[in-house]
Parts: C-alpha cells; sequence; structure tokens
DNA sequence: TGCTCCTGTCGAATCGATTCGATCGCCGTC
DNA sequence: GACGGCGATCGAATCGATTCGACAGGAGCA
C-alpha cells in the first residue's frame, strides 16, 4: 500500500526471476505461456501495472517525450490555426509512435531554462518561433538533444523544415502585377516578439528574428521592388484590423491599390478595415493572405492566398525527429506552396 | 564525442566525488566556491551540460511532465476556445514550477493505451474529456498516477476540479422564462463521441457520457420543466448552424422563441442559422451560450451567456497536480459561473 | 546412448544521478 | 594542548527496469 510493487516483488512472487518477468511485460515471444501467465498473475495480485516508465527510460536511454516550443504563450500561438494545424501533423506521426508530445510555451517572461534542462527529451521541434538565438535552443544542443526547426535558422547539426515562402509571394506578387496593381502595400507578422507595430525601416529589418518574414517579403520585391510595409504586433485578426484601417484610411489617390499580408489571420483582419471603412474587395482594394488557412467566419469570401502544405509540415517535421530519435540523419526539407486565387483578388481601380 | 559524458567523467576530471559534483549541479550552498567552480570548469572542458534528467527523475521518482488528456484530436480540440484558455491556465501554474506538459490526444482510433505507460508522467489531467468509463483513466489510476479532472465523473482519489453548470444553466433559462419565453429549445454539446446528432430522447440521456452535459440541460428544466433537446455531433460552430436551421426553419408558431446552446461555439453556429433565415436576434429569437469565450468575428454582436472561469479552472487544475505530486491532498473545487446578459436575448415574440 | 542444437530462464552488469550518514580536517575555546 | 563543534567532502546504497551472455535441460539425430 504504502509503495508500489516493483518488478522483482512480482518476479519474486511469481517465482520467476527479474529479467523473465521483463521478458513478460515487454511482451517477448521467447517465454512459455504458463510461465507469462504465472506473472501476470502475480502481477495482477500485487496491483503491478507495467513497469516504471521511469526506469524503463533511464535503461534504455529514451524517454518517448517529444518537446514542442510554441513562442507565445499558449493562449495566443492557439488562436493561430497555422500552429494549430502543425501540431495536429506532428502528433498525427507521433501518437501510433507512442510518443508523446511536450508544449514548451515561452510565456512567462524567462523562456524557463531551468525547466528545459530538468524535463527527459528525445528530441525538440521548434514549432512556430523559428528565432535565430533561441537560448533554448542553444541549450538543448548542448545537451545533445536532436533538433528539428520548422521554418526556423538555418543551424549545423540541426533539421531544417522549411516552406518556399519567397516563392510563394512572389507567385502572389506577380499574380496582383498582372492585374495591373503598382500600389502595394505589405503588410508582415511580427519581425520580433517586442509588441512592436508600424512600418519597417531599413533598421528594423535588420533586425528581423524570423526568417519566413524576410522571404515573403523578398517574395514580393522580387516583382514589385521596394515596397513599402508595415509591421503588425502579433499574428491576431485585430492586429490586421488596425494595421488595415491606418493603411487604408487614406486618400484614394494614395491608398494602396492591393494590400498583400504575411498571413490569413492578418488579411482577415484587413478585411475587417476595409469593410469598416466601406471599401469594396476587390473593386476598391484587393487583399491577399498566406498560409491557405480556413477561416470559416470569413462566410463565402475567398481569400487569395498562398497555401502551404501546413500539415505535411507537421508531420515532416516529426517524421524527421522520430528519425534522428531513431539515429538516423534525415535532410533538410523545403515543402512547395501553392498559389490559391479567391474572391479578394481583382484588376486594379483605375 | 560518441557519448555524451557523466557526472561521474565530470567529477573525476575535477578531482572530487561524484557527490560533490552533484551538489555542484542541484545548487547546494554548501559547497565551497572554489570546487564549484572547480567541477564548473570541467564540465565546460567536458562539455556536460548538466545532469542527464532521465536519471535524475529516476532517482527523484519525478519526471517533472503533468499529462493533459484533451478528448478529440488536437486539431478539434484546439478549434475550442474554452479548451485552449484552459490548457493556457495550466501552463501558467505549470511553468513556473519548471514543470512540463504533455498533450495526449485520443486521436489516432485507439487512445494509445500503449503509450500511456510508457510515458513518464508525474500526474495527469483531464482536460476536455470526462469520460466516465475512459480506458486510460483507468490505467493511470491502477499505476497510481495522481489525476485531477476538470468536469469529469465522480471518482474516489480522484480530484474534481468543476463548475455550477446546473446553475449557471438555471439562471439563464430563468432570465428568458422572466423575459416571457416558453418555448424553448435547448442543443447540446454531444452526449458521447460517437458522431451522432439530433433530438434526445430518453435512452439516448441515460447513456451520456459527459456529466456537464446533464447539468447543462438539467439547468434549464428547473425553470421549464421537460425541453426538447437536440445535440450535436461536436463543439463547432458549423455544427451549430445545422443544426440552428433544423431549430428554426419551421412554422413561426412552432418555432422555438429562445434556443439555448451549451455553448458559445454552438450558439454563434445558431446565430448564422438565424441569419441565414432572415430572423431577427432577439426580435425573432433569443439565442444563448455557454463559457463566456470572447469569439471576436461576432462582431458588436454580444452573446448572452454563462461565463465560467475557464483560466482559473485551468489553473485550480494544475495547481491541485501539483499537490497531488508534492504529497498533499487538495479537495475537490468547484467554481462559480455568472450570466451575463448581451445583446442576442429579448422578449419573447408574442 | 551420446552428442548437438535449440529454447526458455537466470545472473549480473548497467543506465546516471541523488542523498544520507559518515568522515576528515580545521578552528575556536577552555 | 586537547577537545568539542562545525562545515565541506566523500562512500555507498538506491531508484527500477533492461539486456547480454551464460546455462541447463530436453528434443532430435546418428
Amino acid at each position: 500500500m504504502s509503495t508500489r510493487p516493483t518488478l522483482a516483488a512480482v518476479a519474486a512472487c511469481a517465482g520467476v526471476s527479474p529479467s523473465t518477468a521483463s521478458l513478460v511485460f515487454s511482451g517477448s515471444p521467447r517465454v512459455t505461456p504458463s510461465t507469462r501467465e504465472r506473472v501476470l498473475a502475480a502481477a495482477a495480485t500485487l496491483g503491478y501495472a507495467g513497469p516504471d516508465p521511469l526506469a524503463a527510460s533511464l535503461r534504455r536511454g529514451r524517454s518517448g517525450v517529444i518537446g514542442a516550443f510554441v513562442g507565445e504563450r499558449l493562449l495566443y500561438a492557439f488562436r493561430d490555426p497555422v500552429a494549430v494545424q502543425l501540431l495536429d501533423g506532428i502528433t498525427e506521426v507521433l501518437g501510433p509512435h507512442g510518443v508523446g508530445l511536450l508544449l514548451l510555451a515561452g510565456d512567462t517572461g524567462r523562456p524557463s531554462t531551468e525547466q528545459i534542462g530538468r524535463i527527459p527529451l528525445d528530441a525538440a521541434i521548434f514549432a512556430t518561433c523559428g528565432l535565430e538565438d533561441d537560448p533554448a535552443l542553444d541549450q538543448l544542443r548542448a545537451r545533445g538533444v536532436p533538433l528539428v526547426v520548422v521554418e526556423g535558422p538555418v543551424l549545423d547539426g540541426v533539421v531544417l523544415i522549411d516552406i518556399d515562402d519567397r516563392r510563394g509571394t512572389r507567385e502572389l506578387a506577380r499574380h496582383l502585377h498582372d492585374l495591373g496593381h503598382r500600389r502595394v502595400e505589405v503588410l508582415t507578422m511580427p519581425l520580433r516578439l517586442d509588441g512592436r507595430r508600424g512600418p519597417i525601416d531599413g533598421a528594423r529589418r535588420a533586425r528581423a528574428h524570423y526568417r519566413d518574414v524576410r522571404h515573403r517579403l523578398e517574395g514580393v520585391e522580387d516583382v514589385f521592388g521596394p515596397v513599402p510595409a508595415v509591421e503588425a504586433a502579433s499574428n491576431a485578426v485585430d492586429e490586421g484590423t488596425a494595421a488595415g484601417r491606418a493603411l487604408l484610411d487614406v486618400p484614394a489617390h494614395r491608398r494602396p491599390t492591393a494590400v498583400i499580408a504575411h498571413s490569413d489571420m492578418l488579411a482577415a483582419g484587413v478585411l475587417q478595415a476595409a469593410a469598416d471603412l466601406g471599401l469594396r474587395v476587390p473593386e476598391d482594394v484587393s487583399v491577399a493572405g498566406f498560409d491557405g488557412a480556413d477561416l470559416h467566419w470569413l462566410g463565402d469570401t475567398r481569400l487569395t492566398t498562398v497555401v502551404q502544405p501546413t500539415d505535411e509540415k507537421g508531420r515532416a517535421a516529426a517524421q524527421a525527429a522520430m528519425d534522428l530519435v531513431a539515429g538516423g540523419s534525415p535532410r533538410d526539407l523545403t515543402l512547395p506552396v501553392t498559389l490559391r486565387i479567391g474572391t479578394t483578388s481583382g484588376p486594379a481601380p483605375s
């Protein structure tokens, strides 16, 4: 009662050696049915529910836990359909392997360096926080934990799962260019997580933390050349609305004819802002996004966007992590994106 | 290079015993600064990044990981703002304690009984899946893992964090009754996760898996007596829309004057259905929800709802789990809810 | 009957750290 | 000068299972 029985106790009770008992619980076929039954009976008698995962993990050298870092506090990270879908893709692969997913949120100020050192992880996936100088990342590297980053920094010995951000926004930009748009503005996701919003200058851009943001900007510039860009403080709909209002609530001759947002969430906000200002989409202004998330509350409006294979990205990341744990050395991967033209882009107003 | 250094190696290199080295890494004040430095220097030389969490866990008897069960597949569970907020509340407490949150989703058919047995958990929280006969729950109980259930079944030795569902819907029902409503219908969350939807009969109701659903139904009946109820197949907006259409698309004299949904998500769907049918809310029909989630896409519409302290619920569950791990015996808890009257409830049409 | 081969079971080492009680040396005090 | 006390360090047991190589006994074959 006071303490849970051990495998050794079960073995003793069944009159076999601990090794044999262990074989039974690991489902080895090399143990006689009668012996197996005797051990299981002893286990039932003693109320033994199977080997202690901690001890087994130590011996095996693996804990069966893979960590996923999401940059922000959970509450905000999970408002982002892309983050959720990514995690879903990850669990889809991990689950059947009997591997658990541990969430690590960089919420409470200090990114819990303490915590990271104390938790048994077989590998870690940097899911939505591709910082280039994340201390948590460094620490895990030092500990020798296999690492996978999703759209993160390029680092030695770290597997990178990427998407072709730049090509995506380039095609999108070309689409808008073909429609006659010349006055285009970009609304980006945060360059750093410091709550800043507003126009992006060179200095700010140079200090960008996130590679994907840079790439999505470059794709647009491949077509339009230098383009005014505005930064949102977070990837949230109301951020998009606020930024959209600032972009669109100007005299018509100075108003952009198209707004390219770096995410569907932000684009949805811009649509809202346009509606608030009485602007028609796409007649008065075209709006485009990125991600291909299905934002059900948009109703019949189909956003013009760059569709990325988010779930595939999650699965690939998880698979890479599993491979690393198994001792393999999976290769970096860049997944393709596709342009999806919806009802929010049209010819530039004359 | 081939294998990571151990604490013993560091100790040897520093010329101290393993025990002393261990003291250094656990930050004990009882070790001389010069010794400490020597050990740390040796660690740096060998590239030792701190004690192996697995070994430490085994010795300590704790892994620093707490599991959270979310019933459905992640993708669906996280569409529910309540689930997300609950998890956020949990991490809010766990994070500062250096404890990680492991997500366990009952996704892939078999609820991964295998997985549960292999993962080192200090405690588990059943977050959004209060099944009364969950095999995972039984297994964890057998293993002696401390358990907390949120709005789940009442079980011996399991801490229950609850909210006052029944009182909440009772007050809501009284509000509607006071407004003159007499023809009221209820739209419930799933009674079981079997994908069934439609009117609920006695047999179905008797086989309900979820206590909170029952309680929310009883609260309404406390005021209105037996009331027709319809079940949604999941807690999703479009489920609410489908059910709402079925409820409202009938001749006016048979149409309910008020629909009480068991969640804000479902209520949002009903609002959508009403809009689709050209019904005004609340002039033609009143709609109420439950949760107090802020569904930003509702715009200016403020849903009449029962507000539950979701984050507080998460924090309480996490705190209880921490207490259990520490050897305490936290008490069950029932948190209060409050009625919030919005713009979607008004006098019954005559 | 004797030898080999195979199968089921056992012993013992191992995974890597933590921790309690013991020890050793040093300083202060009587 | 001897002894008490205290603080830093060390030894060794322990956490609970896994696993490899050894071993014993029975079956098959010559």
